[in-house]
DNA sequence: TTAAATGAAGACAAAAGACTCTTAAAACGT
DNA sequence: ACGTTTTAAGAGTCTTTTGTCTTCATTTAA
């Protein structure tokens, strides 16, 4: 079961790598985090490129340049990186593809796909980068294999 | 948000499809059953070839041809299509699509996609094509737009 | 027996997603 | 000023999914 994309799932890996150094200042290289993250350097260059135009990611180049968090982690949600990589209907559709479903023209399953869809939202728009981040520091939980 | 596959979702909706017919004897013609679905019958075939294949269906060709369920729709839940269609782990995933992830090594989202997940197996696994196909019958939900 | 209707099977094509590579542009350190 | 390091940008490739088309096999009905 894939939900997200590739390129989601790459950009939140990179968004909560950086959330869970809270470097105070400075930049994080692409090079050593597609290494730590285990993806190609020039894909997630590619996928934080869209970050950096959307104004989530601040970027420099040069030596010793980067990305850093243009946002604070506090105010970052995981429905807002969602949004941007995967549209912003992403939570809008029917599980059998049906283009008019909706509570006036039901599909079979749409009651609880309705339900599902919107605890997984609700959970998405309340979890912060920085909640977690914070899980990653202290070894909780982890980003690779 | 596309969870399943538009081979799954296709054989989802030809079987709900036939469910609802309820027809005690003979075969539904794929012809009449792609132009109600508006899937192309060359396509639908082909669907249906897998579920013929599996058991699922049975069928006839020539005139008055067609496919017929060879097990009750009391007795068929979503999840066996699922699985049939998308393999036995689909429901068997991490968010982040990190491969050692579990409760040993949670990723980050490990812990709330895990009851996610488990909401929705549940509901495949307890919702049978009878009772969606009744729906479909009484007018209550529909396959089509 | 023959023609028409139907499903079976597989080759083929188109589209999307995932990923790679090359070249350019910017910034730093010396 | 120069060379090195680094991100930016986009063209290009590969794979998977989706969908189409053609040919063949089977069955019915006249």
């Amino acid at each position: 079961m894939q939900v997200l994309s590739q390129a989601c799932i790459n950009g939140l890996r990179a968004l909560l790598y950086m959330a869970s150094q809270n470097r105070q200042s400075g930049y994080t290289g692409i090079r050593d985090m597609a290494k730590d993250l285990n993806i190609s350097f020039h894909f997630l260059t590619k996928i934080l490129q869209v970050l950096t135009q959307k104004g989530i990611l601040l970027s420099y180049r040069g030596p010793n340049g980067g990305v850093a968090l243009n946002v604070s982690p506090e105010k970052l949600v995981l429905l807002d990186i969602v949004h941007l990589f995967e549209g912003q209907d992403f939570f809008d559709t029917c599980l059998l593809g049906l283009p008019g479903c909706g509570e006036k023209k039901p599909c079979p399953v749409h009651e609880f796909w309705k339900h599902t869809k919107a605890a997984l939202e609700c959970e998405f728009e309340t979890t912060t980068l920085a909640k977690l981040g914070e899980q990653i520091r202290n070894g909780t939980t982890r980003l690779t294999d």
